[in-house]
Order: C-alpha cells, then sequence, then structure tokens
DNA sequence: ATGGCCAATATGATTGGA
C-alpha cells in the first residue's frame, strides 16, 4: 500500500504532471493540498480514468484539499473539528477500506501563520492545536491512521538550507516547532525520518531566487503515522525529480510504503 | 554580489503563498 502527499499549487494547473506522476509511482492513496478551486471545478475525468475514486472538500481561489484512493471510500469528512468560525478548506478525512482491512486517511495544509506578528500566526498554532485534540482522539480508535499533507512546518534544523536565516519565520520559529513535536510526542512517526537521518530530504523549493537550482528547500511536507500504522512502514521517499519537470508544483510528493497483509 | 516566481481574480493590480 503507498499513500502519498503533494501539494499541486493549484490543480487545474497541475493535471498534466499529477497524471504522468501516478502513472510513473502508482500510488494507491494520495493526498492532496492547495488545489485552489471548488468541487464543481476539481478535474476528476483524467484522474478517475486512471482507476482512483476522488474525494474532495475545496473552495474558490484559495486552500483546497482532497484524497484520491484506488480502493473504496467508506466515509468522507470535510473539515478539521473544533471551531465553527474556520472556513478554510484545510481538512478532509476518510476510511478507505483495502481487502480486509480499513485505513483511516486525513489530507492536511495547515496555515502558513506568516507574517508572525499578524492573526495568521496565532490562526496557525490554535489550528495546531485543534490537530492535537483530534488526533489524541483518533489514536485512541488504535487504527492504521495516516495523516499527510503539508503542514508548513520545518520539524529540525537539518530540514532547511539555512536555519539561521529562517528562525524567526512561522515554519520554523520555537513555537512552531514545539506544536510540532507535541503532535509527534503523541505517539505519531514521522515516516521519512523513521527511514533515514539524512539532511537535506526537502519537499519543497521556492519558485523565487533560483531556490530549486541552489538547492535552497524545506522538508514540511509530513506523513505522521498511528502506532498501528507505523509498525506496518516498509519504506518512504520523495520524489524530486518532479520538481524539475515542466511547469512544476514549488512542492514535490513524498510517499510512504506500508505492508497491509 | 544581488535578485530572481507563480496562481487566481472579472484581471492588468492585488493577494496569498513559504
Amino acid at each position: 500500500m503507498r499513500i502519498a502527499t503533494w501539494n499541486v499549487n493549484s490543480i487545474k494547473q497541475r493535471v498534466e504532471n499529477l497524471t504522468a506522476w501516478l502513472k510513473e509511482r502508482s500510488p494507491d492513496i494520495v493526498c492532496l493540498q492547495e488545489t485552489k478551486c471548488v468541487d464543481d471545478a476539481f478535474p476528476r475525468e483524467p484522474i478517475e480514468a486512471l482507476g482512483y475514486n476522488v474525494a474532495v472538500h475545496g473552495q474558490k481561489t484559495f486552500n483546497g484539499v482532497a484524497i484520491l484512493s484506488k480502493y473504496r471510500f467508506d466515509e468522507v469528512t470535510p473539515g478539521l473539528p473544533g471551531d465553527p468560525e474556520d472556513d478554510h478548506a484545510r481538512f478532509i478525512e476518510a476510511v478507505i477500506s483495502a481487502g480486509s482491512r480499513a485505513l483511516r486517511v486525513a489530507s492536511i495544509y495547515l496555515p502558513n501563520g506568516n507574517p508572525v506578528g499578524t492573526d495568521k500566526y496565532p490562526f496557525k498554532i490554535k489550528w495546531m492545536e485543534r490537530l492535537y485534540h483530534y488526533i489524541s482522539d483518533r489514536l485512541k480508535l488504535e487504527e492504521e491512521l495516516v495523516l499527510a499533507g503539508d503542514y508548513n512546518v520545518i520539524p529540525a534544523p537539518e530540514d532547511v538550507h539555512n536555519p539561521a536565516a529562517w528562525i524567526d519565520d512561522a515554519l520554523f520559529r520555537p513555537q512552531t516547532r514545539e506544536s510540532f513535536r507535541a503532535l509527534l510526542a503523541l505517539g505519531l512517526t514521522d515516516s521519512i525520518r523513521a527511514t533515514s537521518d539524512a539532511p537535506g530530504l526537502y519537499t519543497f523549493w521556492d519558485y523565487q531566487a533560483g531556490a530549486w537550482q541552489k538547492n535552497q528547500g524545506l522538508r514540511i511536507d509530513h506523513i505522521l503515522l498511528s502506532p498501528r500504522a507505523a509498525d506496518r512502514l516498509v519504506s518512504a521517499g520523495i520524489d524530486r525529480h518532479v520538481r524539475s519537470w515542466e511547469k512544476p508544483s514549488d512542492h514535490v510528493p513524498v510517499y510512504a510504503d506500508l505492508d497491509l497483509n
């Protein structure tokens, strides 16, 4: 079972890259972020033609998440609980049956939080607190739970090309990393870090300033696993070559392979 | 050495992203 996450930065602009990558990598489940379109406008057909079911939670212009699955959806629930005022499309959860097993998967687009000093940063931190409560609740079920997405969190200095330059940024400042560590401390496993301690395993390179050419990236897209799912982890990786394709997203896909047999 | 982009919007300037 291959599960992936990819912030596509507009699904309409990325359909060709997405379908090419689906053919190349054959993931079973894909969590997408920043689809940036309303549900009726989501280009389902070319994805369904490759054998995927599609669950979307979008909005006009910004945000937007989706889950693609080669297996059927038993349940689909949009929205992170805990704040009726939050109308951002940043979260969708699905229960997926794969053979005799069921898997709970969430596609997560955590707020950026910049600039720090505006209300965007407390919105990010509160969103992380809501995510903490959601995860605490779900872990009681002792399921195979996969939380995949763009967390907008650089977990550690080895996950950014120049840590000193990022110390006050909403993606890396100490309070952000502390909130992320609190999520992990609930008992989650970071798939990439479970399989490698190498520095420079980036998932995002800014469009600006030749960041890709200079390999000035960030690791901010993560696949977090519940204990039951982590027991099944076989390998994980980052498809960085996709960043060099024509018309790339600024993020690349991250995937984890689980042995559910 | 420095700076460099991209997407959506009724759109040609602004906002958001990271």
